[in-house]
DNA sequence: TGAAATGTTGGGGCG
DNA sequence: ACGCCCCAACATTTC
């Protein structure tokens, strides 16, 4: 083959990209190109601050492209379009692109796979995104697995592949008569600025924050994980993931050479940061083969939950003036940085499923509008763990208390004095129930809870039961 | 990758 | 010395 395009989506690197490398080792010119796609961009779910991230990383990308003597060409509109305008303009033979498993995007290369194919270009997609993707781990009986622990066990089994070759300097240059856009400023994008401070977007500094984390961190991953209030307790890549600014593989391989380089004691906390790696690829493989997750609940008996919340409780949740000091320091942490800790996450999950009684629906998408991670796959699965309605959830009965999560893993309550500055002076022993001491309560300014823990347990486990729904295992 | 309610046990104060 | 009660502390059950 002559000419081929490789369609970047969120595989925004040059090393260990297997649709980049094989588009690259088969063609004698790859014309790399991303698509802004206003369906992405204007979509309820969508967050300026993760934009503003991805303008980052694409600035990025074109970069490394430039220094290895290709040029990424930018396009904006509906990517099948596009895509076979692109084709005729560089005479393409073939598009290259790394498989993305949300519905959206399932059928939005759907679109793409048959415009391309009646303009006489051939189409190919490869897996990369994770080491094993759809129907590669089945169980005994061929069905996908739906409980982690089993699939853990038989995902380990496989083995791991090692990296694919970086991108090679360019053979043959794009032509300079083929159009492509700047890559806008996040100012530009949003028209105003942001005002928060983002991570360092783009592949090096993806293999630096990787590099950081494996050169010690990982060995202490086991408890570190549990302490939103250590910033180094765990490893900051979900971004990167997000948006391929490292490559599945690498983590890998890294991972397994620290831990082979490391005293036998540290292999435990190796093996515990490679299970949340393994997460990410269960659910995955969970939405891609269950896709009515990303709209209702895996266990259809839970759709007929009878949320009660009020609007205006979802307004205080999402503003951090719940008066619950955790919930509402890992809130304002949210909307002040786009990121927050797996802990936190959950606890803020159950705060308003279990708590509020409102549907995880509605804090998904909203964690969606936050997050710079903010994915379908991970989130989605995530809170229909918390809410209980998903794939091997927490069963519905499992109601994190707010306050003694609080004080399990924020002690000294450090977290919570970062994020809610009305309790800076609060003793630790008070700091994540404060109402207990009124004089101080009304001296922080700090708002009294706006439910009462107990009584909303109560609601919630009442509310569960009247979909009669079987007990999950504990 | 819980929490709360309920049940059991055992030490110590006390008559 | 002994039984009784109280109540942590721990274990089990339930949600």
């Amino acid at each position: 083959m002559q000419t081929i395009i490789h369609w970047f989506r969120r595989d925004l690197r040059v090393s260990d990209n297997t649709a980049l490398h094989e588009a690259w080792s088969r063609g004698n010119c790859v014309v790399p190109v991303f698509i802004l796609d206003d369906a992405i961009l204007q979509a309820a779910d969508c967050a300026a601050a993760r934009v503003a991230y991805q303008l980052g990383v694409l600035e990025s990308l074109r970069k490394n492209l430039e220094a290895l003597g290709h040029r990424l060409i930018l396009r904006h509109g509906t990517p099948h379009e596009e895509l076979v305008k692109l084709s005729r303009d560089v005479k393409a033979d073939a598009v290259f692109t790394n498989r993305d498993y949300e519905p959206y995007a399932i059928a939005r290369d759907r679109k793409v796979a048959g415009a391309l194919y009646e303009a006489g270009v051939y189409f190919e997609s490869f897996k990369d995104h994770v080491i094993w993707e759809n129907r590669e781990i089945l169980t005994k009986a061929g069905e996908p697995y739906t409980v982690f622990t089993p699939y853990s066990r038989a995902w380990r089994a496989k083995g791991v592949p090692p990296p694919v070759p970086k991108l090679g300097r360019a053979k043959t240059p794009v032509p300079e008569s083929v159009k492509s856009l700047p890559v806008p400023t996040s100012s530009d994008a949003l028209g105003h600025r942001l005002r928060q401070q983002l991570p360092d977007a783009g592949e090096h500094a993806g293999l630096e924050v990787l590099k950081q984390f494996l050169a010690d961190r990982v060995y202490r991953y086991d408890t570190s994980r549990n302490f939103p209030a250590d910033e180094a307790g765990t490893s900051r890549l979900s971004p990167h993931f997000r948006f391929g600014t490292v490559g599945t593989r690498t983590v890998f391989a890294k991972l397994f050479a620290a831990r082979d380089t490391a005293p036998p004691a540290s292999d435990a906390a190796c093996q515990v940061w490679e299970t949340e790696l393994i997460w990410r690829e269960f659910y995955q493989q969970i939405l891609a083969n269950y896709p009515h997750v990303a709209e209702r609940c895996f266990r259809p008996e839970y759709d007929d939950l009878k949320w009660s919340g009020t609007d205006a409780q979802f307004d205080a949740w999402c503003a951090g003036q719940t008066g619950f000091p955790i919930v509402d320091a890992a809130m304002r942490c949210l909307n002040a940085t786009g990121g927050m800790h797996n802990r936190l996450r959950m606890i803020v999950a159950m705060f308003l499923t279990k708590d509020l009684l409102i549907s995880w629906q509605r804090g998904e998408r909203y964690f969606m509008q936050q997050l710079l991670d903010g994915e379908l796959a991970a989130n989605n699965g995530g809170w229909q763990w918390s809410a209980g309605c998903g794939t091997d959830a927490a069963p519905y009965f499992r109601i994190f208390n707010p306050v003694s999560q609080g004080e399990k893993f924020d002690p000294e309550g450090n977290f919570v004095r970062k994020w809610v500055p009305e309790l800076r002076d609060a003793p630790a022993e008070l700091i994540h129930q404060p109402w207990e001491n009124p004089l101080l309560l009304a001296r922080s300014k700090y708002p009294a809870p706006i439910v009462d823990h107990a009584r909303q347990r109560e609601r919630c486990l009442a509310m569960f039961k009247a979909v009669k729904a079987p007990t999950p295992k504990a």
